[in-house]
DNA sequence: TCGCCATAGATGCGAATTACATCCAATTGC
DNA sequence: GCAATTGGATGTAATTCGCATCTATGGCGA
């Protein structure tokens, strides 16, 4: 199953699911969700991540759990071990200053990105302007 | 030298350079460019690119050559030798409707990750909007 | 009490991607 | 002749991805 191979809106075309998880995109996700929601566990975290996700992929439980590990290695998460509730034992994550910085800084690259990628979009809309502005005038 | 670590701004920060070369935001801008400036060869390419791309980093030439091939195996582009100038052959790529078609659909998909993440800047800036309101209000 | 399911965390692993280095060939300048 | 430049292409170790799998706890029904 190669990436770029989207198996859910199936075959060639490019879509975002086919850019995989992009752990550097999980990244700021998880991170955002901490700060808003607080400190949580990793399985919870699989749920509200998925309302905040830059492409329409899925975010791998793998991944999630593994982007934790990384985020704790670097400080910018914490971690403790729940173990009152019914149930196996819960990893509760939470924020660190250091982490509210790495988002800010996350937030300053994707919107450079994302201007990146709107002004590309304008260039090839009107990549066939000229030529089709002679018959065409004031079509969209 | 891990990924994620950018040896160009140097250190731990996010930046585009650490995010790779992602052969998926290499292969819209070869098409623009084709579409643009016309047939072309690689070398050449890989020069009139780095005006267009998407992230900071620069696009590697491995990247460059092996994605132009799998262009031209999915039928987006086509290649022929150009053996009349002084030099080494040339291997002149040209779009081809498909690839046309297919620098579209990647605007669209390019549109809306664009939109995410400006919506998800959106929301990291508001975040200790509530908090701070009380002290600092006006302040952007 | 045994088996089964849901929750929860974590790892294994083949395939894909990256980043960089290297190789090959032809031409120009010296 | 030979180094430097232009051009194309591949090799490869490290890393990431996607999916499957493993472990463990507790609830619940038979």
């Amino acid at each position: 199953m190669p990436r770029g191979h989207c198996h859910r809106h199936g075959g060639e075309r490019p879509c975002t699911c086919a850019m995989g998880n992009l752990y550097r995109f999980v990244e700021p996700v998880v991170l955002y969700v901490l700060e808003h929601n607080g400190p949580t566990y990793g399985y919870e975290l699989g749920g509200n991540l998925q309302n905040h996700t830059l492409t329409d992929a899925e975010i791998d439980r793998g991944a999630l759990y593994r982007t934790l590990q990384r985020l704790e290695t670097m400080g910018h998460v914490t971690s403790d071990w729940d173990t009152s509730g019914s149930g196996p034992a819960r990893h509760i994550y939470s924020i660190t200053q250091s982490g509210k910085d790495h988002l800010r800084e996350w937030a300053a690259v994707l919107n450079n990105l994302s201007q990146s990628m709107e002004s590309f979009v304008r260039d090839v809309k009107s990549l066939g302007k000229v030529a089709s502005d002679a018959t065409t005038a004031g079509v969209n």
